[in-house]
DNA sequence: CTACTGGGTTTGAGAATGCAACCCTCTGTG
DNA sequence: CACAGAGGGTTGCATTCTCAAACCCAGTAG
């Protein structure tokens, strides 16, 4: 609780080092899995990601304070709450699917579960299995890794090399 | 070796706790940050994150170990190594990215650097700012985080919701 | 000979984690 | 009423991680 948000951010200033200095601790990340899947009360959460619950319940008290989460009483007399996630938390969306792909691609091939997709504005499609992709609104087209470079507007960076060179030799063991 | 360290996984079998698993330790992905912003070497990896010493090493050890990212000598005599992603270390680019936007939005929203985008595929198009969205591939719509629900095809899961109800009402501080 | 760079190890103290056990408030059930 | 859960946490303590600074070693520059 003594931890406002306003963490100190190591090393340079970077969007995603305050993202995982909210997100980055043991567990959080699980924690929140289990919201975006429909467990909304501590002891569910508890068997469903493995975490200590004293750890538990820290991390949901950070992200609560970190505004990713909200704690609301479901039932007075005995004094009971459920988490939810607020705005920013359902924004991770993005950030645990791409989780999941990359878990599915290069650690579990044989994936427990997969996301099904059913877009709400055209309820004509059927649900179909998700197959996501990074595009640009910009431009239309996907976005692939080597067509990303940084515009950099902030002091504190360093760096040689022109483009955030995504490797070239591409021997995968 | 492509086969990562299938360490025990907390909780019940899921790619995101899989991938948690490998990424989720302190500094992890700064590293990882770093080798996409091009920097290999490790004082340099030390001063941009601002990790320990020791600390980075182990975790650099322990993305080797897990495949992601790969240690290659650039002078014998005094022997030294540099850290170079591997493919799969690569395909976290949609990750860090996620990161870096959720943190743009919600944590940093005068972000210190931003994306750029030119299509490898389409030169003709200009360099311009990424507005990057999550589409499927099968569909070719937007996903937003409403339309999507999950397919369980193993034990060990247990929820109540039909879906994964992304919540109702909310709002941001 | 000295200083400095790059890439680490070592050390010791302090913080965070994991686990089991405990607590407190209701709601059944007999 | 007594007793047993369920739900949602605390508490205590041992284990582990993390941090910061110091140290080391090889080679090179002055």
């Amino acid at each position: 609780m003594t931890t406002p948000a306003a963490h100190h951010i190591p090393g340079r200033p970077c969007s995603i080092a305050a993202a995982l200095q909210v997100l980055g601790e043991k567990w959080a990340l699980l924690a929140v899995r289990e919201l975006f899947y429909g467990n909304h009360r501590f002891d569910r959460i508890v068997r469903n990601t493995g975490a200590p619950r004293d750890r538990l319940t820290a991390r949901l008290r950070a992200l609560e304070e970190a505004g990713v989460v909200e704690r609301r009483p479901y039932s007075e007399r005995p004094l009971r709450y459920e988490y939810h996630l607020t705005e920013a938390g359902r924004d991770l969306a993005p950030l645990t699917q791409s989780l999941l792909a990359w878990g599915d691609r290069w650690l579990l091939p044989d994936p427990p579960v997969t996301l099904l997709h059913r877009p709400a504005d055209d309820q004509d499609q059927p649900v179909h299995p998700l197959d996501a992709a990074w595009t640009c609104r910009t431009c239309g087209q996907e976005v692939h890794n080597g067509d990303v470079s940084l515009d950099i507007h902030s002091p504190g960076w360093d760096r040689e090399g022109p483009v955030p060179d995504q490797d070239s030799a591409t021997s995968p063991s």
